[in-house]
DNA sequence: TTCACTATACCGGCCGGACGGTATAGTATA
DNA sequence: TATACTATACCGTCCGGCCGGTATAGTGAA
């Protein structure tokens, strides 16, 4: 049971909480409300249908990327390095929010698939204007997808901030390493 | 509704459409026999609880995932190509099992996290075995899951065998000449 | 300062319907 | 008649969503 911040804040935290673990069966209005330490009606108050405490999750996600797209863009190793040093799983609030996004991506439900190819598409064009060819750009930045993917939908830490580094996992140093080279392989 | 199959086949099917077009919450046992043409009380002479149902899925993924593998390992252009080639995805049978059940990786559900790890061992194996150097057996595997994923997440075709080159796809043909490029790096 | 009124935030109970699951009767084939 | 399978009816529970009500804080006029 969440009880810091503002109810409407919990209320979102503890969404996306269930979607991560336990995924979007178990995440109904009760047991949100539940986990935010808050009642149904006071949920409800906030928002009042499903369909509504979804669309507050894509918007959370979407401004959480607009200020991760500006530390991104700053970055001073350069944007292909920091879009796979950040694809592991940090563990932070955008992460989480991303990841209970994801697992929303389906169907009927347009605006989170709209909301993650608007986010893609931001992606793509600072790690381009970091690896000029379009293709080693595209192949840098699938290599991160799938680092993310890969932990998002499997490899998750139950509690936030514990060990990225599980048993099995990928030795990000060494990648990064290869995708050095791919930068220096196409100049610049 | 699906009618071609036999009853329990139809039901799987049915079961990998929902959850691929609608998501795990419209997936309810009686929208699955709906959609199979079968009636609850069919469907759950086949498979009697919701569990059942995806242990089947599960069950075929790993069959399918065998076959897979086997053509993978026998692939001219060595693993590592079939892979990245095989991750836009096809709409064949194994693609549409495993983007099902990659919906429903999640909290509890052990025995289909428990899959995707067996087979992503298995791939890795195959791909180490073409490509020598782990960092970059790695990056390209990785590569292909981001190919993959998001095809699966997000670009999905509604209706299979439709267009997998859709707005805004990757130029593969491309991405296969810098995988080519990394083997090659590597020696061998 | 007091009174009337409003806005915000939240609670807990309730309803109709959908859900997972059971029981049972029925049918086609062998 | 046995086997394999299907369809219908139903049960108890849970779900999404709504509603009446409460507590608090604030506002403006007298």
């Amino acid at each position: 049971m969440t009880t810091q911040g503002s109810a409407r804040e919990r209320v979102l935290a503890a969404y996306e909480d269930l979607l991560i673990n336990d995924g979007p069966r178990a995440a109904t209005l009760g047991a949100v409300a539940a986990t935010a330490g808050v009642s149904k009606g006071g949920l409800l108050y906030h928002f009042n249908s499903m369909e509504a405490l979804t669309a507050g999750l894509v918007e959370k996600m979407r401004e959480l990327a607009t200020v991760d797209a500006c530390i991104m863009s700053e970055d001073p190793d350069g944007c292909a390095s920091y879009y796979v040093r950040t694809s592991i799983f940090g563990g932070t609030t955008f992460d989480r929010t991303v990841v209970a996004a994801m697992r929303l991506a389906q169907g009927e439900d347009s605006t989170v698939r709209a909301a993650f190819a608007e986010m893609h598409e931001r992606w793509y064009k600072l790690i381009l204007s970091d690896i000029k060819d379009p293709t080693v750009a595209r192949a840098v930045m699938l290599l991160g997808d799938g680092l993310y993917y890969n932990a998002a939908l499997f490899g998750l830490p139950t509690t936030p901030g514990q060990d990225a580094e599980a048993a099995g996992a990928v030795d990000v140093e060494a990648l990064l390493r290869v995708v050095a080279q791919m930068r220096a392989s196409v100049g610049q």
